[in-house]
DNA sequence: AGTAATATCTGTAGCTACTACAGATTCAAG
DNA sequence: CTTGAATCTGTAGTAGCTACAGATATTACT
């Protein structure tokens, strides 16, 4: 332990984020290659390890790799572009909103469904006929 | 074209299932394997274009193949056991219901954010400023 | 019937965001 | 100096498709 670098296991153990995930984001370009050892195992400054939070938060907030991609670029700028980041930040929050409505969709669809099952042990299933109906009242 | 059997672009054409999709399920098991003309084609019956609306309904469901597998062995068994496809559907509705729970929270994070954020093109970026920060309040 | 255009065939590779190995090497502790 | 733990690289797997390439089949038209 030299200074204030960290082994990729300690980095892994500090952000909560796997060592194989790290060595990804370092393959996908999300992080920088780190310096190295003699022997050729990675080093982190802390520096490096706040990236890689703000990748993580950022992941929890359901942004790709992409949008991350685009984000740290504006971090690393000459000058955070406010204007650019709220437009990453809006499109994807469109997203989540349309996932959003997808997803409660499918919810009322089957929460419908599975309330016309009685869930006794009949032949005649209704969730199984109104999946199998060529007409579709989804 | 004889008698009542489709060429695999006519139930593409009708299902609004893509090709390659049609013969992917073929492959993972969800579709039987068709008739076939002496070339090798492939040759459908409608009941088979009626299995492949199924799959494609609780597709849109947002089933998993592994989830449809389940409810088709059940439909092909000698009687649908009402109380198992319920227990699907129901093991499905609570995956939903929680999909939908942490898309909510990313929207709400995300929305707090953005709100904090005047879009103008200022150096500092309040959206950036908290995804950096090392104490997390997400 | 012959030919050209279209459809289909198989097989493989790509996508996202990881995760899980195998087999080799390096590090840290005693 | 040895042993055990950590790390290394590289490859393959996950879900649910989609997108080719290159070969063959079918259909339409003359």
């Amino acid at each position: 332990m030299s200074g204030d670098r960290l082994s990729i296991g300690k980095v892994a153990a500090r952000t909560g984020c796997n060592i194989e995930t790290i060595r990804f984001y370092e393959k996908e370009g999300l992080l920088p290659p780190p310096g190295r050892t003699e022997g050729g195992h990675r080093l982190y400054t802390t520096e490096m390890v706040g990236r890689l939070v703000f990748v993580r938060r950022c992941r929890e907030l359901g942004f790709s790799m992409a949008e991350i991609g685009q984000l740290l670029s504006l971090v690393d700028g000459d000058q955070v572009s406010c204007e650019r980041v709220k437009d990453i930040a809006d499109l994807h929050l469109v997203d989540i909103r349309s996932k959003i409505a997808d997803l409660r969709k499918m919810e009322r669809t089957l929460r419908d469904l599975s309330s016309q099952c009685s869930g006794d042990d009949v032949p005649q299933c209704p969730i199984i006929e109104v999946l199998q109906q060529t007409r579709r009242q989804l």
